[in-house]
DNA sequence: TTGAAAGCGCTAACAC
DNA sequence: GTGTTAGCGCTTTCAA
């Protein structure tokens, strides 16, 4: 900055006043400093400013998703930019990995950075940590699951709903052994998901059958492997509700190899890639990823602007997509 | 800081030797100051350390992908992620969209704050812009495209020889009649996809026939539409080369909705999701995105390093996975 | 309309 | 082992 003062032969604090489009400088002044920038390829240093400048602004924000390779996560995190890039706002991206310890790690590493916001998805069993934080003010919404030992604004898939809808419709078409496959119950989502399905069967008068519910399923592998056991049954399942993405894709994997497709319904929630295009095609709950991007970045923003009430919840709903895999009647 | 120090009845600069792990600090010393900075839940500031420090490392880095929400940009951000993570290096990514203006924008905020490395695909006719950067020293490497206007580090598919060995897989199946469906050729890798193409048929002795060839698909909707009215020619093709994820998903839309999935032969550039699963699987040459994301970061990291060697080039090889599409004889 | 001086939070260089 | 001083590139404050 100094050097562009010299070439331009004003003082540095005009400098300034050019590059912060700020008032009261004159048109031959602001022309000669810009030539002098262009001439130096002058960019100037944001973090050098908000070291200073009263706001302390570093046009920043970071985003803790599941994974950056998840099409869920990456659809939100494409939400977040969009909204940010309209703003000027850089995002930091990173990868949870549903590790506790990769959470404290990228809040850390984020806050060193001063990021003016944060958006996380967690999974340490409490954010307290977050407390001092909310205190100095800095804006922290939470996406995807709900924290807990702290207050924030939040923004959820209605995943009891979403997954009571799901077990619903496969009831409506007649079945009553319905397997649930979910995830580790330490996810705030696979515990919904799992409330959702729980209620429903028990207000459809039916007894849950521990024998068709398998937890802690994180990958297809073992979700094929789960459904390949609840098929070899003495009273298999009639119908399967995938509590989640690589979860659905795992059974349709298995049921393929078991032949078992045209026979045992199926439900996934959350959409699955290409869908439409399997046989039978797969009928999902589908969740709005975009949306919870769009919301929380919107939420970041206006606390940024000012916004000052207590934190809210937003409930983004889902949608039942019919395709034919859950409308497959009972044998 | 200086509350630390206070807090822990030292010196300013002692905190800073206690937070950078230097060495001369007693280790009752240590063990007072990190009580303090505890108590007081300090973060140190990044950006203002390196305002100073003698390397000027804001362990920061820069990543602009075709689009994060794309599952190949997605899989290269995830590659970054994890080599930046082991270094502590946190990662901005953004999204292109194949918009030149975007290109530049991304890559001047990037710039403003002081990222210690690039990692760009990029759609601008010419890369000259990032000269004076190279000069300074900023590592600087190119991903799926190359640039032009500028030698630097790049990391490439072998886009001509992937598409050729789709071809030739075609030609050696009996087709003779083979279409080309593309993205505009204004992007690299298109081009190259292209050149393959036309490459492998004359050197099997056939000569391109235009009307088989179709540019500037940049979506399913289009693919698929281009597809149909192939189909409809009077001498429709019997084999299709999808030279791209979405492309290869319209085509197979397409098919479908022609009834003509059986009896037309298909093989895509880039794996599409669920590819396995579908009827028939369909036949791809898959790219390496994690490869090209790991290659990338580590390139960057080497030139942090020190290394100083003149730029290089590393080309990812593609994989043909026979699925079942691909292998369909000619009428 | 412009510039000089102080200081943001930190590290480098050098003293103690 | 530890503290002091200067200064990184910028914005603020205030005077001209």
């Amino acid at each position: 900055m100094k050097n562009v003062a010299d070439l331009a032969g004003v003082g540095i604090k005009t400098v300034s006043r050019v590059i912060n489009n700020e008032p009261y400088v004159s048109e031959e002044t602001v022309a000669k400093v810009r030539r002098a920038a262009e001439q130096l390829q002058y960019q100037p240093d944001v973090h050098a400013g908000n070291l200073r400048r009263s706001d302390r602004r570093t046009g920043t924000l970071g985003l803790l998703v599941g994974s950056v390779a998840n099409p869920f996560s990456a659809a939100v995190h494409r939400a977040v930019e969009d909204a940010a890039l309209a703003r000027h706002v850089a995002v930091f991206a990173s990868s949870l990995d549903d590790d506790p310890e990769r959470e404290v790690s990228s809040v850390e590493a984020f806050l060193r950075r001063r990021v003016d916001g944060l958006i996380l998805t967690t999974i340490q069993s409490s954010q307290a940590y977050l407390g001092a934080q909310v205190e100095q003010g800095i804006p922290l919404v939470f996406v995807d699951r709900r924290p807990s030992g702290i207050v924030a604004d939040t923004v959820l898939t209605d995943n009891a709903e979403g997954a009571a809808r799901a077990v619903e419709h496969l009831l409506r078409v007649g079945h009553r052994r319905i397997a649930y496959l979910g995830d580790s119950t330490d996810i705030f989502t696979a515990r919904e998901r799992k409330r959702g399905y729980l209620d429903t069967l028990r207000h459809g008068g039916i007894a849950p059958d521990p024998r068709l519910i398998v937890d802690g399923l994180g990958d297809e592998t073992l979700a094929a492997e789960a459904v390949a056991s609840l098929l070899a049954l003495d009273d298999p399942p009639t119908a399967i509700f995938g509590a989640q993405n690589l979860i659905t894709i795992g059974a349709i994997m298995a049921l393929r190899a078991a032949g078992a497709s045209a026979r045992v319904a199926l439900v996934g929630f959350d959409d699955v890639p290409m869908a439409a295009l399997l046989e039978p095609a797969v009928t999902v709950i589908a969740q709005d990823p975009a949306s919870i991007g769009a919301i929380a970045a919107r939420l970041v923003f206006e606390r940024l602007d000012g916004f000052d009430e207590p934190a809210r919840d937003f409930i983004v709903p889902t949608r039942l997509i019919v395709r034919g895999s859950g409308e497959i009647a009972p044998g």
